[in-house]
DNA sequence: CAACAAACATACATAAATGTATGTAAATGA
DNA sequence: TCATTTACATACATTTATGTATGTTTGTTG
């Protein structure tokens, strides 16, 4: 039997694990600092320290490992952090929201949104973990959300509003030379927030 | 001499200022409908029905191309339609923005802007033109846009947010499969013109 | 109407990514 | 412990894009 397991003996779910984890990782680096269009396996491999056949091990194509790595994005910097507590106010949703896209590795996701509606083939494979991104931003889906905004259809279209203003400005991340903050970044986030006061206030009222 | 100009004799300049815009136009088709990965040089040659000598004849390189792409884009849907009469309000700007940005053209831009981000080589020889861009944004370039907003910093700050919120709703409708609209686009761009008037209105106060 | 240059086509060499096939080391389990 | 499976590496064939070089047609100009 596998009596003492020797210092550097680890078990098969653990390297594939281990493996799989270093692969989504380089997936993201790379779709964050070169893009879609070169992120390709040879990459992914070099930035991950493996072969071309570990990859192909354990993921089938790039499409499928696009998948993991959106699914394990979406999973680390979205869902998780969101099973806390509930949000006080609007002004606390657009931090907490606005902390989560600002990361760079939102715009992991940004090129896989568009990697996804450009090639029909991958867009197949990747619609299950889109859809699940979406729910992100879905109401129904969240009783945090569900809370916060309540019935009031006011606040249910500024939330809309909101949310489409921090996805321009990932965007605009995204798409700065070092991923640093667009100009008026400060700006907009401050005038959604006093908006957001105003809005709930005339809810309340 | 050239007496009697023959029914299809073409001048030189005729036949490359057609011959660019063929390649010009393919290019930003092949950018919206495949993206910027898959946007190759075979590809842009294939949908203007010409070999790849004849776009390499008119252009250095790929980049050099999109480059010409970008500042045609850029001309025809953002500032040729700009040089009429000044903005009656706000909701008047959402309107024509709005109508600019949700063509399909502008997919092609967001993918440039992405290219030029990921790639430094494509960055460097597109910063001219995308900075160009980055002015149909710019307060201080456009008389009508300082006419529309004066100085109230209040005004300006919301003339940022609704910037970059028609850009999410464009990203949004670049990554939705056929480009169609997406789910909350209309109450997003009727909440922005509500809140445009509001603003408006209390700035005059 | 030459001589020339511009516009465009064809052809080949090179590079890089992908898929697949096969080989080896490590772990599992009877 | 040994057969078997899993994890990973290596090697090759194919495809596709790019750069470049050279050829041919079409306009321009003295």
């Amino acid at each position: 039997m596998t009596a003492k397991p020797a210092r550097n003996r680890r078990t098969q779910a653990d390297r594939s694990g281990e493996m799989r984890a270093r692969l989504v990782e380089a997936t993201v680096e790379s779709l964050v600092e070169r893009g879609y269009a070169r992120t390709t396996t040879v990459e992914v491999c070099r930035r991950a320290g493996v072969t071309r056949g570990a990859l192909h091990h354990h993921f089938a194509d790039l499409p499928d490992l696009l998948a993991a790595a959106m699914s394990d994005t979406y999973e680390r910097f979205f869902l998780a952090p969101a099973r806390t507590r509930p949000f006080a106010s609007l002004e606390a949703w657009i931090d907490d929201a606005w902390a989560r896209l600002r990361q760079p590795a939102f715009k992991a996701v940004i090129e896989v949104w568009l990697a996804a509606r450009n090639e029909p083939v991958l867009g197949r494979e990747l619609r299950p973990a889109i859809d699940r991104y979406k729910l992100v931003f879905s109401i129904e889906a969240s009783a945090r959300l569900k809370a916060l905004i309540g019935s009031s259809a006011e606040v249910q279209a500024f939330y809309r509003l909101a949310c489409e203003t921090l996805i321009g400005l990932a965007l605009g991340r995204a798409t700065t030379p070092g991923g640093r903050a667009v100009d008026h970044e400060a700006v907009v986030i401050a005038t959604l927030k006093t908006l957001g006061r105003r809005i709930t206030r005339e809810a309340a009222a």
